[in-house]
DNA sequence: TAATACCGAATGTCCAGACAATTCTTGCCG
DNA sequence: CGGCAAGAATTGTCTGGACATTCGGTATTA
């Protein structure tokens, strides 16, 4: 569909609210995303935009300006602009939040688990700091072997509430599809990375030498109202598995 | 320190290079960030900031809007502008592509480098396909000693195409500073992230026995239109070091 | 045919000014 | 002293224009 359509007047779906530049911003954002305008395509030069909407081309800047920042669009000095292309989707939806299960299918490798412990204990302190659970909460805790193609690649160690999780028992795969079953699958988690000796118990389960480096990855995850669903402490195999994370640069020249 | 001694033309230290509202950024963001305006302290009046710069006003907003998007100053319609008290919002603006030196920053941490080795050179195989060099070209490579707070805390070395960084010397504190001046800043990463064990020759560098564990970080930065800006392999010491990101589930793609 | 020079088009930067919306101060009045 | 209104100060939005820089294609030339 061409831009210029969408840019027509007449056809203004949504919230005339707010400043100009807003608006328009808007229109063409919702565009972008919901497909409307296949990527590749081309705006129209900043001055016809202007003439169109009847605004000055600074406006009409102001409102594609974080369209770029976004990268939703592209601008090129002397070409112009167009939707960006859509990067191939395995990179984009790395830095995602998955699971082990998922994040080995992608790699087109075969997940299992092998179970160390599973049931409902009393938190330890940092438990309830973590999950803020208060006195006489319980949790539950589900600790996994985690093989891919049958070699042993990471320890799992999971906490979560018990009335997120009341039956550590039923988690049979997919610790995140029981949670998504629930509607508790979490929807943003910090992860912290760090690399560290691994001694010999952890060594032995996943079978290599004591001492030999390994990946602790310690992730809260939180449902949308902010709730923590569930904290993890995983120790990987450092000669075996790669993290890979796709990181994207902040607003236009802006650093946080 | 009174604002208005920042802005005095004489004391101008800074590179003078690319266009003015860029100067100006530049010159606010490092006052801000190194300290030497204290949190809470005003800014004058945008009007008068023009008057003294001999800019007009609408190039001194463009310069002050990516502090207020980064959270570096508040801006109040009708009250003015102030630099933003500090609160650790060190958790809000993580998985995003940041250097070393703003990593440190965020931590509240001094950051500085020793310089190891810097210098132009024929690219290794690899370097040449993760650069996309072709026969003949040659690459610059930087190699430092990351500190905090006097702290060895990493290696990193980095290579780019001879082209984006022609002179590898020219580059002071931050490589990125370098890049974004001259308009090569990258916009999206791809990093993989492991554990090693510490070589001989690093461990003595950040002064850990050998043996220990290390995060091993591999990074190969993209320009905007997809091209290889960088490929950084770093090694941070793992008892000293976590690497923080935020993940989010894949739905709803609000990018803002 | 192939390389070069040129020109139009598009974005990047910048200006001087206008009005609107909000906040803060100041002075007046009860 | 307290409250309120007027006004100054400040940022938010927007205009219409100007010139610089880069890209692409076209015409010219070797």
């Amino acid at each position: 569909m061409d831009v210029r359509e969408i840019l027509d007047p007449r056809g203004w779906l949504l919230p005339h609210g707010g400043p100009r530049y807003m608006q328009l911003r808007r229109r063409l954002e919702s565009a972008i995303e919901s497909g409307q305008i296949a990527p590749g395509t081309p705006l129209p030069p900043e001055r016809e935009i202007a003439e169109m909407t009847t605004l000055s081309r600074v406006t009409v800047r102001k409102a594609i300006q974080p369209l770029v920042a976004a990268g939703l669009v592209e601008q090129r000095r002397g070409s112009g602009t167009i939707v960006a292309p859509r990067v191939a989707k395995v990179e984009q939806s790395l830095s995602i939040l998955t699971s082990f299960t998922e994040d080995m299918a992608r790699r087109g490798r075969k997940s299992a688990s092998v179970w160390l412990a599973r049931g409902i204990f009393l938190p330890s302190p940092e438990e309830m700091i973590a999950l803020g659970l208060a006195a006489g909460d319980s949790v539950s805790r589900i600790t996994r072997l985690r093989l891919a193609d049958d070699d042993p690649m990471a320890i799992e160690r999971a906490a979560l509430p018990c009335d997120i999780l009341p039956d550590p028992l039923t988690v049979e795969r997919s610790l995140y599809e029981v949670l998504e079953r629930d509607g508790n699958r979490p929807v943003r988690a910090l992860q912290r990375i760090s690399a560290i000796n691994l001694n010999e118990e952890d060594a032995a389960l996943l079978g290599v030498p004591e001492g030999d480096a390994g990946l602790r990855i310690e992730r809260t995850s939180y449902l949308p109202e902010g709730r923590v669903v569930e904290f993890t402490r995983s120790v990987y195999r450092g000669d075996a598995y790669d993290f890979v994370a796709e990181l994207r640069l902040a607003e236009e020249g802006t650093r946080t």
